[in-house]
DNA sequence: ATGGTTGCAAGGCAA
């Protein structure tokens, strides 16, 4: 079983491209984000062409998640997080797929930090634990894949010193 | 304290 997770940043002008990947890579199982697609415009046929059954949550312009598999339709358990009616980003979706629970996240960038963007992110990842909880008391296997928009090594920025957690709130 | 650049979509925003 192979599941992988690919931030497209725009699953159509990138389609060419993850068609390819798909072809290379044959994944059992894919995570998407940055759709960036609103939800009829999400390219299900050329998916299915490609032997990929799909679910997603669109969203125009930004945003968006996916959950493909191969040769199997996934099928839709949760769209969105629980905790706050008036979040209308598009940024989770969770799918039963062959046994497995699957959920494709995109977290929030929460830049720039402190600020409103930055505390949507921090309760984005309470919603997140919460929902994650719940899926530990169901004692099945379940995957949460995605962009978690955190940064755990060095290497993953291009200037460290910028994003230490103090250097974000110095005045 | 990212800037340069890209995607969406039609000007500016998000990352």
């Amino acid at each position: 079983m192979k599941i992988a997770t690919f931030n497209v940043n725009g699953v159509n002008g990138r389609l060419p491209v993850l068609l390819q990947w798909l072809a290379e890579a044959r994944p059992d199982i894919v995570c998407l984000q940055e759709l960036k697609a609103p939800q009829e415009k999400f390219p299900a046929p050329a998916l299915r062409q490609a032997g990929y059954g799909a679910i997603w949550h669109g969203q125009k312009s930004w945003n968006g998640v996916a959950i493909l598999a191969r040769g199997a339709d996934p099928i839709v358990t949760t769209r969105g997080l629980a905790g706050d009616p008036d979040d209308t980003h598009s940024r989770y979706i969770e799918a039963a797929v062959n046994g497995i629970l699957v959920a494709s996240i995109y977290l929030p960038n929460g830049n720039p930090a402190p600020g409103p963007k930055f505390d949507y992110k921090l309760r984005w990842f309470d919603r997140l634990i919460s929902r994650a909880a719940e899926l530990l008391a169901l004692d099945r296997p379940v995957v949460l894949a995605g962009d978690y928009n955190v940064m755990p090594t060095d290497l993953d920025v291009y200037a460290p010193e910028r994003w230490r957690y103090d250097a974000l709130f110095r005045p």
